[in-house]
DNA sequence: TTGAAGTCAATATT
DNA sequence: AATATTGACTTCAA
């Protein structure tokens, strides 16, 4: 999926070359010639295979995805470069579907088409029918108690809530996703930025979409205060960064960018197009990781397919978006796993890795 | 050819 | 154990 955003979105930009370039980019293709490669070979070959499993028929999908085109979704697929034939109907996956508009949940459930019912698929099924706000919630709760289970570590992010399970703590399981949301707070104050993808205006087009976690959370705005006061921390605590950045702020963005977004605005938009604020997704990366004790090297490797030093150096000292070029698309995924319900983001930890 | 952007893998720190 | 830093290396665009 994220193919096909990045094609879309470099098409007002330069050719081909550059899709390509993202493609190559991620995999191993990079130091080919060294011995490195070898060694980076291996890795590789682990990823290929899980995604094997996820996609199932993964080879034949490729060489034929004109069949298969509207459903591969913008699920959690990892890395891979398995889609870079499938650039070909990009234009027309604008990435909704990721989003299925209310009614729709269960479609949703559809791209995990993995074979393996091995695990536990089953919290995912039972989550499936149910439409908006609340029901999100229970499936987020779901999600989170069976990652509890693999990753012990989860756990206790939830006994630190105080409620391991009850209805109710649906709702505060959520709740604490609206971190997020405060932090939505945080840069636009700083920023007094407003073209950007994070959370503001964006937003609101989110809920409308039908995802109702986040506007949910956002209503429940009350104790935002106090995540946000935690986030502002960290911000002033990370005074001692030696570098220069000449923009601290990190974002300042354009206007100008908007026209664009403007023009492939099609309402729909799940926003690839836009830009993304880099300091406030790092942030936010981070504090999630914290959250839920997940290692940066499990993340940077299974949802974003880089290193972990990598990953460690983009959250510490991430460039503005409009100094970023290929890099744009680690931001991307970060950005897009951000806009996940937690079980879709747990299960995205879990599925790359397994 | 050169330089910037991005990464990785190894190594240093915490 | 996890995170930070760094040197090497590729790719892309002047």
């Amino acid at each position: 999926m994220e193919l096909t955003m990045e094609n879309i979105g470099n098409l007002h930009g330069v050719s081909h070359s550059h899709q390509t370039g993202d493609l190559m980019n991620s995999p191993h293709a990079r130091q080919s010639a060294t011995h490195r490669n070898l060694v980076s070979s291996h890795g590789r070959s682990a990823m290929v295979s899980s995604m094997a499993s996820i996609l199932d028929g993964a080879g034949e999908y490729r060489t034929d995805h004109s069949l298969s085109g509207p459903l591969h979704p913008a699920m959690t697929m990892s890395c891979d470069s398995s889609m870079s034939l499938s650039s070909t109907y990009t234009t027309l996956t604008p990435l909704q579907h990721h989003l299925p508009p209310i009614s729709n949940v269960s479609e949703k459930f559809h791209h995990h088409p993995h074979p393996h019912a091995h695990h536990h698929p089953a919290h995912q099924r039972l989550a499936a029918g149910n439409v908006s706000g609340s029901f999100t919630l229970m499936r987020d709760d779901r999600g989170l108690a069976s990652m509890s289970n693999l990753y012990g570590h989860y756990s206790k992010d939830l006994s630190g809530m105080g409620q391991p399970l009850s209805p109710l703590s649906n709702g505060l399981g959520s709740l604490h996703n609206s971190q997020q949301t405060l932090s939505a707070y945080g840069p636009s104050a700083h920023l007094g930025n407003d073209k950007m993808i994070s959370t503001g205006g964006f937003e609101s087009h989110a809920a409308m979409l039908g995802r109702g976690e986040e506007h949910l959370a956002r209503g429940l705005g009350g104790h935002g205060a106090g995540i946000m006061s935690s986030l502002n921390g960290i911000n002033h605590h990370h005074h001692h960064h030696s570098h220069t950045h000449s923009q601290a702020n990190g974002s300042v963005l354009s206007e100008r960018d908007r026209q664009a977004a403007g023009a492939g605005g099609q309402g729909g938009g799940s926003g690839q197009v836009e830009e993304i604020n880099t300091k406030e997704v790092a942030q936010r990366i981070t504090a999630e990781l914290k959250r839920y004790s997940i290692p940066q090297a499990i993340f940077a490797q299974r949802i974003l397919c880089r290193s972990q030093g990598t990953l460690s150096d983009l959250l510490r000292n991430p460039k503005p978006w409009s100094k970023l070029k290929s890099g744009r698309e680690t931001f991307r995924r970060m950005w897009k796993w951000l806009q996940e319900p937690e079980f879709q983001r747990m299960s995205a930890l879990r599925l790359a890795g397994e």
